[in-house]
DNA sequence: ATACAGTCTGACACCGGTGTCATAATGTCG
DNA sequence: CGACATTATGACACCGGTGTCAGACTGTAT
């Protein structure tokens, strides 16, 4: 046998037509039982697997999902952002449970990406994962509803976008985070990451955090504030440049771990000691976040439901009925950054 | 305009023939400069796309690589190594830059893994990447064999076995370890890892370790060593069960770092301290092996080079050409906790 | 004018399945 | 026995491209 085998094959040595055959694979009632199963052994007998190509030319869908992983072009090539990785390992597994395969492609923010997975069927729909930047491709998303093609974000949920979201709740997280340094008794707080709305997220999660402090009668002063991307490096710098304008406080809220862990090594190198001098809460839950020391309290975002809330949503959309964008419930984990 | 555009209606707009798009499109030196300009205006002005499951049906390749991991069946759902998340990212970036997908599956070492990706002609080729349990998956490394899939695997290169790898130099990289445990003077050495050939990766690294220690006439003797798989869980028990058979030793060798994050967490706990009295090295240089306290001395693997290479050879494979089996050269990176 | 090479294009088979339709074989019932 | 439903199968068009081949058209040498 050179090549592979192919359903004509399968058939001759049947003795059936191709027709019948294709049928009996696919278990279709249609088919004798007996001719089922003779042919069922002599596909596994060549080894024979349906060829997804013609398959899915004909049915006109793939059984595959592409993820596009949106990463700030200024990052180290080898380093990806850890939050990201589990969000792709739990992706990949839902993908899997539903039958479907994962194609797999990092995009860089700055680069034109041109979403053809869909349109090239050689997906059925697109999950979008990537911090910031939304604004670069608002325009670009439009062109994808344009297009009816189907497709969800990872992220925050921007007003006035009809795009199908899946996200943690920012917001809340912020309010965790504040709730619990007011426990503490820390309330004359730092903030590093991004409080504009260029990162819807990190934005909503500093909203969270300002608005239930103002509830106290606590206000953050935008002196305690410094912007960072979801990098060690920025969270460093960002800790650095507060310290260097001599700008005290008691605790410090990062907009993610690595940002926090940036700015645990700034502090400790200024010689501030954390939890004793400064409290520091981180956002995500990276496992990262457990080895460091101190070990740093974050509030966690569950990446085992939000990635099978993306394919689940994303499956739904595909078949045709409605869904709404999800919001996940976020998590305090104290550990020692804190107490 | 309903539906996907397909090349009939790019030929009807420009008057002319299916083949003359189709033709046009690639960019084949047969058409006209002219007409070549038109049909790909009007391609791009009804954003048209090549439908990849006609294209790769009627070449019979997909320009698709498939990744498969296994992972061990006792690993936590969300938890995957940070080793072969980094190798991942680093075979995305190099599929990307040859121009081809790259579709990502899970296996679950115990389950029956079909490899089908490439009877199907999903994927041109299959990566597998794993620790661990070779021979158990053996067998079946035969039948991808049998059948003539082109596949490259990462890890151990093991004799009489005619696949092909690219692994990194896991006993020049216990070489290594060893020969800075004797620069700094840390002979009593344990080893914690599986140095048995049941995870011939993990075996090479001890064989390293041991025979450089040998030639200055040390043994690691049986007493000092504890099985344990890659996790940090796993390195926590085999180190607690050292200090409960009250073992002595004034350095440690770990088969990797998410055991020495274990290992270490455990001598901690015991009031051992590292470095002061227990030096300890680890292997991979993850990102955590950076984070943690104090910092790990480690043996990096080139993630980068190393999923290149695994692309390119795959590739050359595939291409039809002779490639050998790769070996990479690691580098010692020292840091806190062993000085 | 004839022959011939070079350039460009269209017709058509083909890749390997899936879905539709027609039909043969068998069973059931009045 | 004829009408009709049920079951099982084959023939065939079709999905949307790609590769091959034949041929039209132009220009140039004979």
């Amino acid at each position: 046998m050179k090549g592979k085998a192919t359903s004509f094959d399968i058939a001759h040595y049947a003795g059936v037509s191709q027709s019948t055959v294709s049928r009996a694979l696919r278990n279709s009632p249609l088919v004798n039982e007996e001719t089922r199963r003779r042919v069922h052994e002599i596909a596994k007998k060549l080894n024979y697997k349906v060829d997804k190509n013609a398959s899915n030319l004909r049915t006109q869908q793939s059984s595959t999902l592409a993820l596009l992983l949106f990463e700030d072009p200024t990052e180290d090539e080898s380093q990806i952002n850890p939050f990201f990785l589990s969000m792709l390992g739990s992706i990949t597994r839902a993908c899997a449970k539903e039958g479907y395969d994962l194609l797999v492609s990092f995009q860089s923010t700055s680069s034109d990406w041109h979403a053809d997975y869909e349109d090239s069927h050689r997906a059925d729909g697109l999950i979008l994962l990537g911090y910031g930047d939304y604004i670069d491709y608002q325009s670009k998303l439009q062109t994808l509803l344009d297009n009816h093609t189907k497709f969800v974000c990872w992220g925050a949920t921007v007003d006035n976008r009809p795009d199908l979201t899946v996200s943690c709740d920012n917001y809340g997280g912020g309010v965790l985070a504040a709730k619990h340094l007011i426990d503490m008794v820390r309330t004359d707080c730092a903030f590093i990451g991004d409080a504009s709305d260029h990162s819807p997220e990190f934005f909503a999660r500093f909203k969270g955090f300002r608005d239930t402090l103002k509830a106290k009668g606590i206000e953050v002063s935008d002196r305690k504030m410094a912007n960072a991307i979801s990098t060690e490096d920025s969270g460093y710098h960002a800790t650095r440049s507060l310290i260097a304008n001599n700008v005290k406080f008691n605790a410090l809220f990062a907009a993610s771990d690595l940002i926090a862990i940036g700015a645990i090594k700034a502090l400790q190198e200024a010689g501030v000691r954390v939890p004793h001098d400064v409290h520091v809460v981180g956002f995500d839950n990276i496992a990262a976040a457990g080895y460091v020391s101190p070990s740093l309290t974050t509030v966690q975002q569950n990446t085992t439901l939000a990635g099978q809330m993306l394919v689940d949503n994303l499956l739904t959309l595909i078949r045709g009925e409605a869904v709404a964008s999800t919001l996940l419930p976020p998590k305090l984990i104290v550990r020692q950054s804190s107490r």
